[in-house]
DNA sequence: AGCAGTAATGTAATGTTATTACATCAATTG
DNA sequence: CAATTGATGTAATAACATTACATTACTGCT
């Protein structure tokens, strides 16, 4: 997917995202573009739906937050599954991504015919610093 | 970890998640049970707090809902990483385990020395009947 | 320029999910 | 039986997300 040029408001949230050292959620975004004329959570979660779109952003499921995704390249082409390290100390999130991981969920999935859409993987736990 | 003696509340809330074709949000077991006398949500979040616990329920992250563990026996041991399918059109949930997947996951987060605690993995999308 | 159609935005209200705080009751134990 | 601990009851509030509707901005066409 070709990466569109981004709204105002698309803009508001992805350079708040892209800021931040972890992840936030959409009332923190909220807060944080107030200065910018942000009102309403509605403001926020339009921006992020086209976001989440185009493979700029991630929502963790876990956390009801959201990150821009690491991958310095543009969005061109799908990555496949994002999974995610997540610590509880200092809230560092680490994406990564795995092709044997995603082979082996294809043959489970295929296995009862189906049909995979979005795959969630959150490992929640402690990192290095934090252990 | 040994399946303790449940009290009221949690009996109520596992069977009804039991009886439960899918899975359930709080506020849904809620209202399901407030003929049992349930009348207010932390009855129902402090129940699911222990079920967690000992692995008689399994929280879906992307869905803010809750299924019986389908695993048939005790709860003694530890039944590692748990997966689902979740389908979007029947609400079908499948629970799995993989050996594989778990060895890899091991294997990442080893390496980048993170001590993990808990495992989320669910994979969207559309079963075979719903295809 | 004028117009129509579409995408983006603004705002308010409401719906849904989860937690905090505090009081009471019940079971156990020394 | 006092003391502790675990479970429960209730109210209030916090946190996350969506619906509905009005308005504004952009695009393409004549």
């Amino acid at each position: 997917m070709a990466t569109p040029q981004l709204t105002k408001n698309q803009t508001l949230v992805m350079d708040a995202l892209s800021h931040s050292e972890g992840p936030m959620s959409a009332y923190t975004i909220l807060d944080k573009l107030r200065d910018h004329g942000f009102r309403a959570p509605l403001q926020v979660y339009r921006a992020l739906d086209k976001l989440l779109e185009y493979g700029m952003v991630h929502r963790l499921e876990s956390l009801n937050a959201f990150v821009a995704c690491s991958c310095p390249h543009d969005h061109e082409h799908d990555h496949g599954v994002t999974a995610f390290t997540i610590c509880e100390g200092c809230g560092q999130v680490t994406e990564f991504h795995d092709e044997a991981i995603e082979q082996r969920l294809s043959t489970l999935t295929r296995a009862q015919n189906f049909k995979t859409e979005k795959t969630t993987i959150e490992i929640r736990g402690h990192c290095q610093s934090c252990a």
